[in-house]
DNA sequence: TTGAAAGCGCTAACAC
DNA sequence: GTGTTAGCGCTTTCAA
């Protein structure tokens, strides 16, 4: 019974029958036309009540070209702090300039990512911000679908294999500058607290980590990098794991950190096993989180220009949509700045 | 001569002249059919390019009756880790029942809400869970015409004035059992590191701290409760402010404190005074943010139950799209845990 | 104050 | 392979 009633919708016409009145009538009852006799309206607010109808919005904005200014952003997390502040930056940006935010998160999965962007051209939605999945082999048809569509939109990392809009921050290079400063300020033994190893912000500063070992007088070894992760818990357990057994012998040591998560969790590892920081080890994070500046060791961080990068995506997405002829497309890269404060030492002057 | 292009919209019928082929044709294209010919196509994804045609989503999917399952959830901001677990939980269960999630913020301001709300409408999502802007008079309007809809809603608190599904956490009661327990722990100076007022989450926990002192042999007063805010920042500063003066003799104090960033910015300031936590402080925070346990001193905190709330919501919220028929109004409240770590100090065993 | 009917932009069936 | 056309569910004239 159940069943056999939801297999057809029930649409304007079945409450106007139900209603005994014309489809007109709803229509102007369901957009508060103030010309409708109150009795008629009971009787109609009744019938769409009694039959739960509830209009299209499709079909009622079909006649009326009624495109209310809205944009999607596909980003990977939401407890991820990096892109909630790039979606903030977004969030700003359209909201000046008249258009609604749509946030989805594809937990870096292809076929999340997909259905999302054929959701958004559905929907229409006007455009899309996309933090791409890159695992593996890069599945781009959707991509290439909404490139077919003319459907704007601005990745917030090179996809090999299309040719896009692309607004990144240059991990790599900031990566290795950071570590070229420790070098020069004296310290020899660098180590990494690497990221995810399927993400590509994890490999993209491990390959900064490698270069600037290259280009001195160091000599890298794999195991120099150890994973950990991305949260503040992997950093604690890590950082608890790897330096139980290290003597006075060992340091200084300094830790470049994936993110200040990590970095944070290591600094309260190393209070636990009565490390100190920064006269033994030196420790970098990676974002220039909030709780970063004000914890017990100000951490000294790599600071990506987030807000901007999310600003920076929404304007050129916004000139492609308002745009009536096909744009250019654009590639910016933006770069990061370190920060310097308590958690590194530095062993000689440079 | 832009503006006057923009006023026309270019549809299917422009791009099948312009190629010289008909609209069949075009939409063949379009949806990737393998029946068009290669020539053929070609001249069409030409025109297609050539008009910047867009085609509209609305309209592929009227004929289609193609409801992609979507909900919509509204929350105030981004980056707050209590929504976004909350959001967590959403995405969680609309996830494993084949929804896809829109996630919006209205940054509390009413007339985001309401667009928000009508955007959701008009693209046809299905249903939405609303963390409502409840400042000064409530404006409810948009919540009704969602009522008259038929559009399937839950709240994330309750709202004045209607009747609609909500499920909430009881701030009030938690907060209230909270300072009981201090007071039974032996403290008899206890203050409130109060959040923003104009937030209903502030208030409901002034009003559980209220509700305690009038339940016990302590005097309230309104110097008792201290406005901080809801950042690390906000807590570090007012904690500095708060405390530079005081002396031996005002301690023991315990501070309850808005929420978990707030405790941590004060145990932050507390250590630059050099006053000790808990010996001399007690802290309790709120929410049980994932640094508060790794922090120095672990944090006493309270736990609501962030994920459950978003799940429960959305397992309200598609049982009500999915059903054919109205059902009845629910309105649920979930209770929060207190757990105590290492920033609290029993002044007697209660 | 209400009803009848044209038409929004597209898809899909069918004809050629 | 491609063109023609009915019709998706609504809104909006225009009559009555």
């Amino acid at each position: 019974m159940k069943a056999k009633d939801r297999m057809k919708k029930v649409s304007i016409s079945d409450v106007a029958r139900e209603a005994g009145v014309s489809v007109g009538t709803v229509s102007a009852v369901i957009n508060g036309k103030s010309s409708v006799k109150p009795s008629t309206r009971e009787k109609v607010t009744d019938a769409i009540r009694t039959l739960n109808f509830r209009p299209q919005g499709r079909a009622q904005n079909l006649k009326l070209n009624n495109d209310r200014r809205s944009i999607g952003l596909i980003i990977k997390q939401l407890d991820n702090p990096f892109y909630t502040e790039v979606a903030e930056g977004v969030k700003e940006y359209a909201k000046s300039h008249g258009y609604t935010l749509f946030i989805t998160t594809s937990e870096n999965d292809h076929e999340q990512e997909e259905q999302i962007t054929n959701l958004f051209t559905t929907k229409d939605i006007n455009g899309a911000i996309i933090a791409p999945v890159l695992d593996g082999d890069a599945e781009i048809d959707h991509l290439f679908r909404l490139k077919l569509l003319n459907f704007p939109f601005v990745l917030l990392e090179e996809v090999p294999g299309i040719r896009a809009n692309v607004v990144s921050i240059d991990n790599t290079q900031v990566t290795k500058d950071l570590v070229r400063y420790l070098i020069q300020s004296g310290h020899s033994r660098i180590i990494h607290f690497a990221g995810p190893l399927n993400a590509p912000h994890a490999l993209e500063r491990i390959d900064g980590f490698k270069m600037a070992f290259s280009e001195s007088h160091l000599v890298f070894d794999e195991s120099l990098i150890i994973p950990a992760g991305g949260r503040f818990q992997h950093g604690f357990n890590t950082g608890l794991e790897y330096f139980k057994d290290k003597t006075a012998a060992d340091f200084p040591l300094s830790v470049v950190c994936f993110n200040d998560q990590i970095a944070l969790g290591l600094i309260s590892a190393l209070r636990k096993l009565k490390i100190k920081v920064p006269e033994q080890v030196s420790i970098v994070g990676y974002d220039n989180i909030e709780l970063g500046e004000f914890g017990v060791v100000p951490l000294t961080t790599i600071s990506p220009p987030k807000r901007e990068l999310g600003q920076k995506a929404a304007e050129i997405l916004i000139e492609n949509i308002e745009s009536d002829q096909i744009l250019p497309i654009r590639n910016i890269t933006l770069s990061a700045e370190i920060t310097v404060r308590e958690s590194t030492q530095a062993l000689k002057t440079g």
